[in-house]
RNA sequence: GGCGCGAUAGCAAAGCGGUUAUGCUCCGGAUUGCAAAUCCGUUCAGCCCGGUUCGACUCCGGGUCGCGCCUCCA
C-alpha cells in the first residue's frame, strides 16, 4: 500500500513517504478573501481534500492547514470601492469561502490561519533573512535578494537570466536585482499597515505562507499544494524565504499543483468575463455534481468546465445513487477499503477517473445482484466514494430532494401513487397514467419496479 | 527568447508493450399494461511520418496543431 504522488519539483511520480512515520503535514494555498470564489479556486480545495481523506486512512495524524489571506491589495481596493472596512470585507467574504466550500462536500482542513494573525511571525522571517544577508532594505522596502539564494527557481525550472527576459512588468528601481521580490513594503496612512522596524507597512504577498507554515507546522513540511500558476512566482519565492530564514533547511518535501479550468474551452479570465462563481453554479447543482465534474479528470490536466461536463456529472451521479437507491435497506458491511480497485486508484497520484469508473463498477454489480454480497458491494462503493467526498447522502434525498426547497409534498405523492396502485390492480389503466401524468406536471417521475414503485424528481 | 504541457471513439476521460477501460449519447435485444430504471450486446479510438520490437495507442526520434507560465492569478 503505497501513496505515490508526483512532485513538481523534480518532474516525476515519487513513493510518498512523510518525515515523521504517521504523520504529515500538508499545506495548500486557500483564497484570497474579497470576492466570491469562483470554480478555478475550488478545484485545489477539492483535490486536496481528496488528498487529505487518503491521507488520513493511511496516516494516523494528518495535520493539514488552508490559508485565509485577508491583507492584500486587492482586498484594499474591493474595500474601498465598497466604502467598506478590510476587516469586514475579508470576514465577510471569508465566511462565503467557508460556505461554498463546505456546498462541495469538503472537509474542515485542520488548521485555518489567517494572514493577519501573523504579522508579528511575518516581521521576524523579515529581520531573519536580513540577518542572514538574504535580504535588503530599499527606500522603505525590504526585499528578498535572489542572487543570495544558488539554486532559486529549481522549483520553476528557470534560470534567472530566462525569467527577466520574458518579464512583463517594469522593474522598481530601488531592486538591486530585477528579480528580487518585496517582503515588506511601506504603508501611506490611509493604507492597513503594522509597525516595524522599516516603519510602517504591510507584507509581500508570498510571506504569509512561509510564516504560518514556520509557525503551525515547522520548518519542513510534507506536501505543499495549490494551483499550477502559483509554482512561480508564489511558491518559488516562498520557497526562497523560507529555506534561507532557516539556514539551507528543506521547505517542502512533495509540492503539488493542479491544472487550470477553462470555460467552454477558454481560459477563464477577467478580460473574457467567463468567470464561473461556485455560489452561480451552486443554484443550479447540488454541490456534489460540481464536486464529482471536479474530480471528473486528472488534477493536473487542465478541466474544461462547461455545462454539458455539469450535466454528465449529474447523470453518473443519478446512476450510482441508483445503485444506492436499490440497497438502501441494506446494512453495508465493513469492508477493507485497501483491497479496493477504487483505493489503488487514488494512491497513484489521485487518479480519481479511474476510481470513479470503478465506483461505476461497483453499482453495477450491486444492481445485477441479490443476496447476501450486496452488504459486502454496498460497504465498498460507499468506503470508496468516501475517499473523495462523494456519495455521501441518502440515495432517497438525492432522488426525492428536500422538500422544504422542492415545494413537493411527499406524502401527497405517496398517496397519489397508492391511488395509482390500486387502479393498476383494478386494471384501470386510464386512470393509473392520469395520475402518472398528473405527477409529472409536478415535476415528479415514477419508477415501477417488482418492489414497488418509487420516485424522484426530475432534473 | 526561455521553460513546460497536451492531442484517445459523437462527447467526456483513464490504464496498459499483447487480452472489455469507464460514463454519457446512438443502435439492437431482454424486461415492461404505459413509462422509467436495470441488465446484455453492437458500432464508433488513439494527430502525422519514421524507428525499436515477434507485436506500438503505449517506448524513442522528427514534424503538425493546440495550450500554459516567464513577478495580479486556483
Amino acid at each position: 500500500m503505497t501513496l505515490h504522488l508526483y512532485n513538481t519539483r523534480t518532474r516525476q511520480k515519487e513513493i510518498f513517504e512523510p518525515i515523521t512515520p504517521d504523520s504529515v503535514k500538508m499545506y495548500v494555498c486557500g483564497p484570497t478573501v474579497y470576492n466570491l470564489v469562483h470554480i478555478g479556486n475550488a478545484r485545489p480545495v477539492v483535490v486536496f481534500d481528496t488528498l487529505f481523506r487518503v491521507l488520513r486512512s493511511l496516516y494516523a495524524e494528518v495535520i493539514y492547514a488552508r490559508n485565509i489571506t485577508d491583507i492584500d491589495d486587492k482586498i484594499m481596493k474591493a474595500a474601498r470601492e465598497n466604502n467598506e472596512s478590510i476587516a469586514d470585507l475579508s470576514a465577510r467574504y471569508a465566511a462565503e469561502y467557508q460556505k461554498d466550500m463546505a456546498a462541495l462536500l469538503n472537509l474542515e482542513p485542520t488548521i485555518t490561519p489567517y494572514a493577519t494573525h501573523h504579522v508579528g511571525e511575518m516581521i521576524a522571517m523579515v529581520e531573519a533573512l536580513l540577518q542572514r544577508g538574504h535580504a535588503y532594505v530599499a527606500e522603505n522596502h525590504v526585499l528578498f535578494d535572489v542572487k543570495s539564494m544558488p539554486d532559486y527557481g529549481r522549483l520553476s525550472n528557470r534560470s534567472l537570466d530566462d525569467m527577466l527576459e520574458g518579464a512583463r512588468v517594469e522593474v522598481a528601481p530601488y531592486k538591486k536585482y530585477g528579480g528580487d521580490f518585496v517582503l515588506w513594503k511601506p504603508s501611506s496612512d490611509s493604507e492597513p499597515g503594522w509597525d516595524s522596524p522599516w516603519g510602517r507597512g504591510r507584507p509581500g504577498w508570498h510571506l504569509e505562507c512561509s510564516a504560518m507554515i514556520e509557525k503551525h507546522l515547522g520548518h519542513t513540511i510534507d506536501i505543499h499544494g495549490g494551483g499550477r500558476d502559483l509554482i512561480f512566482p508564489h511558491h518559488e519565492n516562498e520557497l526562497a524565504q523560507s529555506q534561507c530564514a532557516h539556514g539551507g533547511t528543506e521547505y517542502v518535501r512533495y509540492w503539488m499543483h493542479n491544472g487550470y479550468i477553462n470555460i467552454d474551452g477558454e481560459k477563464m479570465s477577467k478580460s473574457l468575463g467567463n468567470f464561473r462563481w461556485v455560489r452561480d453554479l451552486l443554484e443550479q447543482f447540488p454541490g456534489e455534481v460540481i464536486r464529482f465534474a471536479l474530480l471528473s479528470a486528472h488534477y493536473r490536466s487542465e478541466l474544461d468546465f462547461s455545462a454539458a461536463l455539469l450535466e454528465q456529472s449529474r447523470a453518473s451521479l443519478d446512476s450510482l445513487y441508483g445503485a444506492l437507491r436499490k440497497v438502501k435497506d441494506v446494512e453495508a458491511a465493513a469492508v477493507d477499503v485497501a483491497a479496493s480497485p477504487i483505493y489503488q486508484a487514488l494512491l497513484d497520484d489521485l487518479n480519481t477517473p479511474l476510481a470513479i469508473s470503478a465506483l461505476h463498477d461497483l453499482a453495477r454489480r450491486i444492481n445485477k445482484s441479490e443476496g447476501p454480497e450486496l452488504a459486502q458491494l454496498k460497504g465498498e462503493i460507499l468506503a470508496g466514494a468516501g475517499l473523495m467526498g462523494l456519495l455521501p447522502r441518502d440515495p432517497d434525498v438525492w432522488f426525492q430532494g428536500d422538500a422544504s426547497a422542492t415545494g413537493i409534498d411527499a406524502a401527497q405523492v405517496e398517496a397519489l401513487i397508492a391511488e395509482r396502485q390500486q387502479a393498476k390492480l383494478d386494471k384501470n389503466y386510464a386512470r393509473a397514467d392520469a395520475i402518472r401524468q398528473e405527477l409529472k406536471a409536478m415535476g415528479v417521475v415514477l419508477e415501477d419496479s417488482k418492489q414497488g414503485t418509487t420516485w424522484k424528481i426530475e432534473n
